[in-house]
RNA sequence: GCCCUGGUGGUGGAAUGGUAGACACGAGGGACUUAAAAUCCCUUGGACCGCAAAGUCCGUGCGGGUUCGAUUCCCGCCCGGGGCACCA
């Protein structure tokens, strides 16, 4: 009987729906697991043979702990905002439910294909208002707290409220006075910043969705502008984040991506007296460097300052202006490719500094950010290398404060040495230094101890339709919480999905969008406010009531292993986190952390294919001939392409320009070039995971992408090799059959047979435990061959056999488990045990060495104990093998090292 | 510039201190077949030596080191991939 995998695909995977196999229940008896992918955002594009990468890999696993005996869940949804569906609107006037609604089938028709375990019962879509009900739920938690660093937690307004009246700050304050004073401690807020507006979208973006000054939505450019936006308070939970990272079984590089973004440093404020003529300030710098306060030989701040209207002496008002306005027109792209170009001006004010009494002229520079510490720093350019550029540039003095240290090229910048001109301070380490300097700044009152975060807030507001609307009024200008039982508040029609003549976002368009008369916010949320917490509603997704119910979540907890890509870094796996973190402080979660394990899944990038056009004609050159003549390089269509020989006739049907097409071979062939590059259409690199199903079958397919190589790296994708996998199946599936007949003994197994099964037991359990999925089908491979090589067709073998290959090629085991005369599907918890006793690996090399040399490698059986060893040795200088008849006196062994001999 | 990764046959990769190249692809040879497909068997890191059996030397980006022994650990370079980048 032939191996009919569509047949056997198609039958099981309607076999599971209908039994509703992988619904998962909450059951205290048993341990739980949970597994997760990230949840795609379904393009117009589908699936290619990239994106089940992480799924098959978190299916496998699920699936091989369901067998372990756990409670597993395993859901799967959509992130189904975003603004391909929405730009594809404006273009078509297509409302985005709809286009989203043809996307997600498409993306669960092909995800159904590929036999994955999920509980479709528990599918999420964030665009859907039962769901972002909650959403709009956890803002307006945020909006009623705020967080308050003395207990180091979120905690209801109304206890800020109380204390603000304990302090007298409250009664007589306007209505929109309190409102205002609230607004500056509300987890979510709205707030005046710094954004990054990108005109093309018509809306601003948060700093992760912005790279190299360009959106990574589109590609358009991003500048800055000062704006009114609602805004979550992640900068409070920053030493959280932080911390919380020690736990977790993430890879170092992802942990330490979250760290640099979050960017902890140490040191301290500084106020120093300036001058403005007569006028005199207290302005506070902060540093990481105190230690270099004798150093300083002059000021910066950042053109956004405030400080640069009070400091700007009359007499050089003029150069300020025109410097302010040229910083100003400068789009975000601008400053970056021109990094390192110095600009500045001198405000015509001094500084004093504090330690020295020294006048130090203070400056204006792009360098410095408003957004960070102060956005005012105390210069030390023999130590810092842009302070150095700068004193270069414009001729201020560099006072070299260590011993011996080079400052004729460039400055030093190390935390090494030994100081000097440095007052108290000469004399000490520079790692001594910096807490002295802290130390006596806080003694006599100059300033104090302080951390500062790169961590910004988010912000929130997206000029945008396809999104979560905020359900806030304005009532009389003043932002107000709608009450909860308003929840759903459901995205209005528009008529178009472009922002209004007058520049305000599409939802403006809406008729009639108030609430009791009063306006409604127009903005709608970004991308990741439906991302953030979708893992806790896959516990309990059709509870109406609450997000997650106390008792789901006390049972499935927190997530215990999540696959996906590492570009979610410091995106969405931060703004997780910290939505997980608040919830857990308002006593919705109990646990910290969201995400124990996690890995980054590679990517799968394509094999473009190319064909060499002779410039102005239609003729085409094949690969190794293409030097000889004057070409254009071409992308051509991976499917039509089979190894390297483009099949010439399918090329010419393929496009209709093609179809004259003349062609110069090389050994009557076509060779195509071919190059690694990312997996996209408009590469025609492109392999579908639906024809390789069709072609092969899903189990194929699965085996084939996990033996491509290790999971968290990136590898190309290679359709050749698949049939090395494929015949592996086929030789697989006659070990059940003598010719056409299925045909299993129950005969007992020789212990050849069984070392052969307990050697894949033992190996295949190991690896997936370490996600070493591609070692693990090789094991398959090898026990296979070793199987067939046995002729063994014995129930007792094959039985636990197809167990354990199960999680990785599902609809073949559960058919062959059929056949074997099993009414229902393979079972959770039938693991089969690894018995040891049967693949004992014979020997192990004991290394000797005597009279202080090392000799030789002896072989022993890996079972001996210490004495049987030393007996070994004993016996082998009578045999004289390798001892020669030497006189042994005592014989050391130590488990793992060498065997010492003494003659 | 800083941080994190990785570098092994024609190709994807295996081996985390103990016989480098498992497993698979590709390639070459053979069997079966009228033929093709499918299937099965053999060879396949390089260089030498030999009729053969067998044997020798070199080899995990480069240069050092530790060790009886290094693809693996340490130090210094070179190259690729990813992240951050005026963060004071």
């Amino acid at each position: 009987m032939e191996y009919n995998f569509a047949q056997i695909e198609k039958k099981w995977q309607a076999y599971w729906a209908e039994h509703h196999t992988f619904q998962a229940q909450t059951d205290p008896a048993k341990p739980k697991y949970y597994v997760l992918d990230m949840f795609p955002y379904p393009s117009g594009a589908g699936l290619h043979v990239g994106h089940p990468l992480g799924y098959i890999a978190s299916d496998i696993y699920s699936r091989y702990k369901r067998l372990k005996g756990f409670n597993v869940l395993h859901p799967m949804g959509y992130d189904a905002f975003g603004l391909p569906a929405e730009q594809y609107a404006i273009q078509t006037g297509q409302h985005p439910a709809k286009t989203t609604d043809q996307n997600i089938a498409r993306y669960r028709q092909q995800m159904d294909r590929i036999g994955f375990s999920y509980d479709w019962s528990r599918e999420v879509r964030t665009c859907d208002p039962a769901y972002y009900k909650w959403t709009q739920w956890a803002f307006l938690e945020m909006f009623n707290h705020w967080y308050n660093p003395e207990t180091d937690k979120a905690e209801p307004i109304d206890t800020l409220i109380d204390k603000f009246q304990a302090e007298g700050r409250w009664d007589g304050l306007s209505e929109k006075e309190q409102s205002d004073l609230l607004m500056q401690y509300r987890i979510a807020y709205l707030g005046e910043t710094s954004v990054n507006w990108c005109p093309q979208l018509g809306t601003v973006l948060a700093n992760d969705e912005v790279k190299e000054g360009y959106s990574v939505r589109g590609g358009f450019p991003v500048e800055q502008k000062k704006m009114k936006q609602w805004q979550l308070r992640v900068s409070a939970y920053a030493e959280r984040l932080l911390a919380g990272l020690d736990q977790l079984d993430w890879t170092d590089s992802l942990k330490e991506m979250q760290r640099n973004w979050i960017g902890k440093s140490q040191g301290a404020e500084m106020v120093f007296h300036v001058f403005n003529g007569d006028q005199e300030y207290e302005m506070t710098i902060f540093t990481t460097r105190a230690d270099t306060i004798f150093g300083v030989t002059f000021m910066v701040l950042a053109p956004e300052s405030d400080w640069v209207e009070k400091l700007t002496t009359p007499e050089q008002q003029e150069a300020v202006e025109a410097y302010l306005l040229q910083a100003k027109k400068k789009t975000e792209r601008e400053r970056i490719a021109e990094t390192r170009k110095v600009t500045g001006v001198f405000t015509g004010s001094y500084a004093v500094n504090p330690l020295t009494g020294e006048k130090v002229p203070v400056w204006i520079s792009e360098y410095v950010l408003a957004g960070y510490g102060t956005g005012a720093i105390m210069a030390v350019p023999a130590h810092d290398s842009r302070d150095y550029v700068f004193a270069k540039t414009f001729n201020l003095p560099i006072v070299p404060l260590i011993e011996g240290c080079d400052i004729s090229e460039s400055s030093f910048d190390a935390k090494e040495g030994i100081m000097c001109n440095s007052g108290f301070l000469t004399g000490m380490t520079v790692k001594e230094a910096i807490p002295a300097a802290i130390d006596y700044i806080e003694a006599h009152g100059l300033g104090r101890r302080k951390i500062n975060y790169r961590l910004r807030d988010a912000i929130f507001s997206r000029q945008r339709y396809w999104g979560e609307p905020f359900p806030i009024y304005y009532k009389n200008g003043i932002p107000q919480a709608m009450p909860m039982e308003c929840l759903p508040l459901e995205l209005p029609e528009v008529d178009k999905f472009l922002p209004t003549e007058t520049g305000e976002p599409p939802l403006a368009r809406a008729q009639d969008w108030t609430y009791e008369g009063w306006p409604i916010e127009t903005s709608t949320m970004p991308g990741f406010a439906g991302s953030s917490a979708y893992y806790l509603r896959y516990m309990d997704p059709h509870n109406d009531t609450a997000l997650v119910s106390r008792e789901a979540d006390e049972y499935w907890r927190d997530v215990d292993l999540y696959i996906g890509g590492t570009e979610h870094a410091t995106g969405h796996l931060i703004y997780s986190r910290f939505w997980n973190k608040f919830l857990y402080d308002c006593g919705y979660v109990c646990e910290q952390e969201p995400f124990k394990k996690l890995i980054n899944q590679g990517m799968i990038q394509g094999q473009s294919k190319f064909v060499y056009r002779i410039k102005n004609t239609n003729t085409f050159v094949s690969y190794g001939l293409k030097d000889q003549y004057d070409t254009t390089e071409i992308h051509v269509d991976v499917n039509i392409v089979d190894g390297d020989r483009l099949d010439t006739e399918a090329f010419r049907r393929w496009m209709p320009d093609f179809a004259t097409a003349e062609f110069i071979l090389e050994d009557g062939q076509y060779i195509c070039g071919s190059a690694i590059e990312k997996m996209s259409k408009s590469m025609f690199n492109v392999v579908n995971p639906d024809n390789v199903c069709e072609r092969y079958g899903a189990d194929t397919l699965r085996m084939y992408e996990m033996f491509l190589g290790p999971l968290e790296q990136s590898k190309p994708w290679d359709t050749k090799g698949i049939d090395g996998v494929h015949r592996f199946l086929r030789r697989f599936w006659k070990l059940f059959f003598d010719r056409d007949t299925f045909c299993v003994s129950d005969e007992k197994a020789t212990p050849a047979e069984l070392k052969a099964l307990h050697k894949l037991i033992g190996k295949a359990q190991d690896d997936i435990e370490h996600f070493s999925f591609n070692t693990t089908v090789s094991a398959f491979m090898i026990a296979v061959g070793e199987l067939s090589d046995l002729n063994c067709n014995k129930r007792e073998i094959l039985e636990p056999l197809l167990v354990v290959l199960s999680p990785f090629a599902p609809h073949i085991a559960e058919e062959l488990w059929q056949m074997l005369g099993h009414a229902e599907s393979i079972s959770f918890a039938s693991y089969p045990a690894y018995n040891a006793a049967y693949t004992v690996e014979d020997t192990v090399k004991y290394p000797v060495q005597f009279n202080g040399k090392l000799r030789f490698l002896l072989e022993l059986p890996k079972s001996l104990g210490r004495e049987e060893v030393e007996a070994a040795v004993r016996a082998d200088a009578n045999t004289g093998k390798y001892l020669q008849g030497a006189t042994i006196r005592k014989v050391i062994v130590v488990p793992g090292k060498i065997i010492n001999i003494v003659c």
